[in-house]
DNA sequence: TGCATGTGTGTAAGCGCTTACAGTCCAAAG
DNA sequence: CTTTGGACTGTAAGCGCTTACACACATGCA
């Protein structure tokens, strides 16, 4: 990427002027002279500096995103879709992990000065930086989070399928319960959860703290409750990998599951699918999710709305094994008409 | 981001030189100066705008990665780690997915002009584009590609790790195998451990299409071929998600694995340690990848270095339950020690 | 006192584009 | 034969920085 818009235009004796408008196609070019000019554009193989472009245009064509760490499938998910609708719509997209950064405030303005908007997830942005990066204009849509003035958020729904979940379980009869999952910060997805469960279970369920979102975390605490006194019945998870961990409790403990004890997860990843027994779970829209952000955030940054809009997405209830059996649909509950793969 | 240098200077009662050489560092300036330059940064809230600096400097302090596709943990590991060196060494990461899309070149070419080197996975970008990215003095990386001059290429030891879960399965006394996997292109990771099995297995084992790499071709692929006459007893697939096809089509089909059936897969994704039988696999450094990819591509571009270096990284076999009874660790090979989660 | 060194600062020339504005030219209308 | 309005094209002013170069002013030392 040597050859300037210069060179183009002493090639072809116009006037960069004229090179850019040829190119572009703003602006009249008689045929003749456009034909001098790609001609000498094919030549210099020659491709406009997106630097020189984007000053000139004052904008990036390019979008962010920022996340706590791409472990483990949702991020990913949503980022493919992310990625993909903002490619069609002539985005790049840049990436910013936060997960062990110190310094993410100087990350994320980094990350401001290369983009047109950004998609945040949760609660990863520190509020005064949010709160200062709406006031400089800048747009955003956020996953995950409870709206706010200036930016638009996006989330699937939580609180109600939860509670249908939590109902499917005392379906089952069981009747102690564990919830695994918390730290919850108020307002975040896994505490919506957590309301949707308890206003069905009451006081039969109650909250065990996993600290991260992970099969290690989800396997600790599992094993940890089963081991005690009043071990639960059922435990529903704040989402896969956690519940992931709590299968493997579970076989560490010689509990059989959904003998001895049934687990639930969220999300419906890959995993989930494959474990045994395959997890009954809520799925969520992931690459949705993700390109519906690219959208609003294009709809924001061309200023085809102005207004922030706050979307949510629905889930479903994919029941498999890991909750009980389903005589009707045993023993696969997942695998009914014979095709092992649910549509996506 | 709106304020621009000039207004600082003006406020500081400077020149725009002396507010560039006061944040940078580069040339002296008054203590009392700096001072007065702080404070009108700080009042203002300036941050110098990424394009211009870029367009002085000339450099985009970003690298690019190109993949297929993020579906599936492998390119997602690797772009974890890659995210994390780059931005270490101060430099954000462009990504782009070229899965299903047209006008790749195009695509490319527009990221190769929005950063200073990029990481590409194996053949997802054309030959000739390569080679004029190349002649441009693109920084290149690639992962998982036949060395070419003038770019760096990295991957992880295929052909004896190969050889080594092969002779494995022989130690299991199985004598008809499948290799589920193609197509393969020539020098692509997925031939080499053909090639590596094969050197091992000679004629007992056969290569199977599967078309693409994901769970649901290895199904397929699986079914027909545990359908047929002559069903093999060690199914060795081209990675972990092609393996869990293969136990699903088993389990369809009503065969025990790793009773009727051994099952091998590559990688070690987090599934892979969560399917039941859990797979015995051949872990590759995933994130080390793209952590090596992200230091060579800095080397390149600081031209702390300037020949190009191909590396190769040590992959392990990881044995579980689902290529057969391993008696002295029995039931669950991964679990020694009471510890169900292997070093990672 | 005179001159070589620094030190501190400003001026201005890029970096590679886009685009408002100001021509130039020519055919059609009067 | 003038006007007039398009169709084309060029000039030049940014866009927001970095930095070479020049200059002004203190020092230190002979």
């Amino acid at each position: 990427m040597d050859v300037t818009i210069y060179e183009v235009a002493q090639r072809a004796g116009v006037s960069i002027a004229t090179v850019s408008r040829a190119l572009r196609g703003t602006g009249p070019v008689a045929a003749r002279t456009r034909e001098k000019v790609l001609k000498a554009v094919e030549e210099l193989n020659f491709t406009p500096s997106r630097l020189g472009v984007s000053l000139a245009e004052g904008r990036h064509a390019a979008n962010g995103i920022v996340f706590p760490d791409l472990a483990g499938p949702y991020y990913t998910e949503v980022l493919l879709g992310y990625e993909e609708v903002a490619s069609e719509l002539g985005r790049s997209v840049v990436i910013l992990s936060t997960k062990g950064r110190t310094r993410v405030n100087d990350l994320v303005k980094d990350l401001a000065g290369r983009v047109d908007g950004m998609l945040i997830f949760g609660h990863t942005v520190p509020e005064p930086l949010v709160a200062e990066l709406v006031r400089l204009g800048m747009r955003l849509v956020f996953i995950s989070r409870d709206p706010l003035t200036g930016a638009d958020t996006l989330r699937s729904e939580n609180r109600a399928s939860a509670g249908e979940l939590a109902a499917h379980l005392a379906g089952h009869g069981y009747e102690r319960f564990a919830f695994l999952g918390a730290p919850m910060a108020s307002q975040d997805d896994v505490d919506e959860r957590w309301q949707g469960v308890r206003a069905v279970l009451g006081g039969a369920i109650e909250a065990v703290d996993t600290r991260h979102y992970t099969v290690e975390c989800g396997f600790e605490a599992a094993r940890d409750l089963l081991k005690g006194r009043g071990r639960p019945e059922a435990i529903i998870c704040s989402d896969d990998e956690v519940a992931l961990g709590a299968l493997l409790a579970a076989e560490e403990l010689g509990l059989s599951v959904p003998g001895d004890l049934a687990v639930t997860g969220w999300d419906d990843i890959m995993a989930a699918r494959h474990a045994r027994p395959a997890l009954t779970t809520v799925r969520q829209p992931m690459r949705e999710l993700g390109a519906r952000a690219a959208r609003a955030l294009d709809e924001l940054i061309t200023r085809a709305r102005d207004l922030p809009r706050h979307q949510s997405l629905p889930t479903e209830l994919v029941v498999r094994s890991s909750c009980g059996d389903h005589p009707e649909t045993s023993p696969s509950p997942d695998r009914r008409a014979g095709d092992p793969f649910r549509p996506r």
